[in-house]
DNA sequence: TACTCTATTGAGAATCATTCTAAGTTTAGG
DNA sequence: CCTAAACTTAGAATGATTCTCAATAGAGTA
């Protein structure tokens, strides 16, 4: 999906729960989109500033596009803010502990486990948030250079 | 393993990596082990207060501990701070979104499924932090009682 | 035992992401 | 236009975690 496609599926999913639409969710929303990666709040305060656009508006709008489970929280351990994941379906993030790249793996077996997992524990399964932590290839390269 | 037995296990891991024996760090091992489940930072630093021990002294062994892998740190969308997991063989950890209760699922899919990832994406395989958020059995119940 | 050097402890201060407050601004709908 | 409710935001407050640094304890040595 697209970037600009990716930030009006946001407004439009918080227009649809009530919320309005205002310039500063807009900003918040395409710094989201355009982040590319898995943005953290800090980011995106950083991003819409010159814009104007106090850091309590985008906590709020972020806040709210959580709640309504169109992105997802990501506290990580190698990192002292929460990422934000625009993909919200169940996958596995993969953590380099060295440079900190994060890679989005979707895997068939993730899903049949979580299946699995739902029937024999009982829970009704909302989210998951899979994170594996490793060196990715280029950073065992710099490793063996160095 | 009981909890004392898991307890000895952290100091002499910490003994093995040049770390002194302290009284300080023993009650701080027994708290983490006679837990029973997810501790946090908190709990420990709650637990060993009335030994007259400081909470630097606390966070100072729990990041020696994290450091050497013994406990591993996990961060919760649900809690404001971060959990210990005594457990570090890879698991599924469902926590309940209503009660906040943490269960440890072994499942052997998961190692199948991290086994395959490690070899598809090349990276060295560290740890993995895989949590599911639902709702447990119990809460269930009370919500259809309500 | 006395000495020295290093590791450890811990009270209190500092940091820093996040949340809250309260006052001003915008907007929808009549 | 009005008005009430939603929205924004600067700045203060919160709260977990980290840092500082002076005091203490322990291991090795003579």
């Amino acid at each position: 999906m697209r970037p600009e496609e990716r930030a009006q599926r946001l407004l439009q999913e918080l227009e649809r729960h009530g919320y309005r639409t205002t310039p500063q969710r807009e900003a918040v929303c395409q710094a989201l989109a355009y982040h590319g990666g898995h943005p953290s709040a800090a980011e995106i305060v950083e991003a819409v500033r010159p814009q104007g656009i106090g850091q309590a508006t985008v906590y709020n709008t972020i806040t709210a596009l959580e709640k309504l489970g169109v992105i997802q929280a990501m506290p990580l351990n190698t990192d002292e803010h929460t990422r934000y994941d625009l993909d919200t379906t169940p996958h596995v993030n993969v953590v380099c502990s060295t440079c900190g790249a994060i890679l989005d793996c979707h895997a068939p077996q993730l899903d049949l486990l979580l299946a699995q997992l739902a029937s024999q524990v009982g829970t009704s399964f909302e989210s998951a948030n899979v994170v594996v932590y490793g060196r990715c290839q280029q950073c065992q390269r710099t490793q063996l250079v160095a």
